[in-house]
DNA sequence: TATAACATGTAACTAGTTACATGATTGG
DNA sequence: CCAATCATGTAACTAGTTACATGTTATA
């Protein structure tokens, strides 16, 4: 999935695994991230099964950039995912759950506090979303009126980090009242 | 975190692979899933490690069990785990919203068809959780008044399923009207 | 003077998936 | 008779994480 992160945005523009690993952070972290070394070996592999080209730019007083380009071969195998339908529901993970899944003979305030720290978390979390994200994608698609659909689509992925988070926040508030009770 | 489903399903009582892997199904899968294979690959490990201890049992006209036993030592591990707080966002993977995300250039009328399909999958998600994953949590602790706050955290993570797939609906459906608009 | 930003990469590892292999019994 | 259930496992692979290695420049 990594690999069609990286071939749609190299699909907009040139760009080094740098930059990719920025604009995934500020864009897709919400529904898909990775590290930095992830990228550059997926990169990598890319430019060896012949989807992207790379080459490298010299800098003063900077390291050298190596720059991906996109090829026709690489647009193909984009359009051809892209055009597959998604028919099935995704499995989430979920760490906390596990735990507290478990956690029938812990401690109730040492429960209660973690849970409201998470609650916060979340919180900010979502403001993110308002603030920061929207920023981005405004700042991004300004002046581009050929970007309209796109920044509407991201937009929509920016959507549904708040949508969760704030399920989150309500899920948390339920929980912590529930346990209140013990 | 496999590692810990086990060993907390194992510290209630012992059981083969092939148990908790309907255990999970029925129960985690909402939020931590893992395939039978990995499931005996990890049972297996955690023995060697000396958390588990297995046996066989032989069956008639049945395939021999090998049950698994938690231990001190397995006990030790799960209690401390469960005993450190959890405090950073746990990111998620949404493999839908990647393609949503770089889609711009999609046939609008092929986007809407998928996206009610997937609409109806959560629904009837969120349906699944409030009856079968319902019915198999009070199944569990019925008569078993010591299982009353275990079951309870059940229920809180059953919730959770609950909200998650109402907001995926809700989103989908906020998605669609926009894309209707093009 | 230290740390963040810029910039790329490899090595070793853990986690998870897919495919294969075996074989009896039960229910539709 | 065919599919599902019971039951366990290995091999080969892909995905993802952690740690290491290098070195400059701008900023606080």
């Amino acid at each position: 999935m990594l690999k069609y992160v990286l071939l749609g945005f190299l699909n907009y523009t040139p760009m080094t695994g740098y930059e990719l690993k920025q604009f995934m952070d500020e864009s897709t972290a919400n529904f898909w991230h990775a590290k930095q070394s992830q990228i550059y070996t997926t990169l990598k592999k890319l430019e060896e099964d012949g989807l992207l080209k790379s080459h490298i730019e010299a800098q003063e007083s900077r390291p050298d950039r190596r720059v991906y380009t996109i090829n026709e071969a690489g647009r193909a195998d984009l359009n051809d995912w892209l055009s597959q339908p998604e028919t099935e529901l995704q499995p989430r993970k979920e760490g906390l759950l596990v735990k507290l899944f478990f956690s029938a003979g812990s401690d109730k305030e040492k429960m209660l506090t973690q849970l409201r720290l998470l609650r916060d978390l979340h919180q900010r979390q979502m403001e993110h979303y308002e603030t920061a994200t929207h920023a981005f994608i405004r700042q991004i698609a300004e002046g581009m009126p050929q970007l309209e659909k796109d920044a509407q689509l991201w937009d929509a992925t920016r959507r549904f980090g708040v949508l969760f988070e704030e399920m989150f926040v309500h899920w948390l508030d339920e929980t912590i009242e529930k346990i209140e009770q013990w």
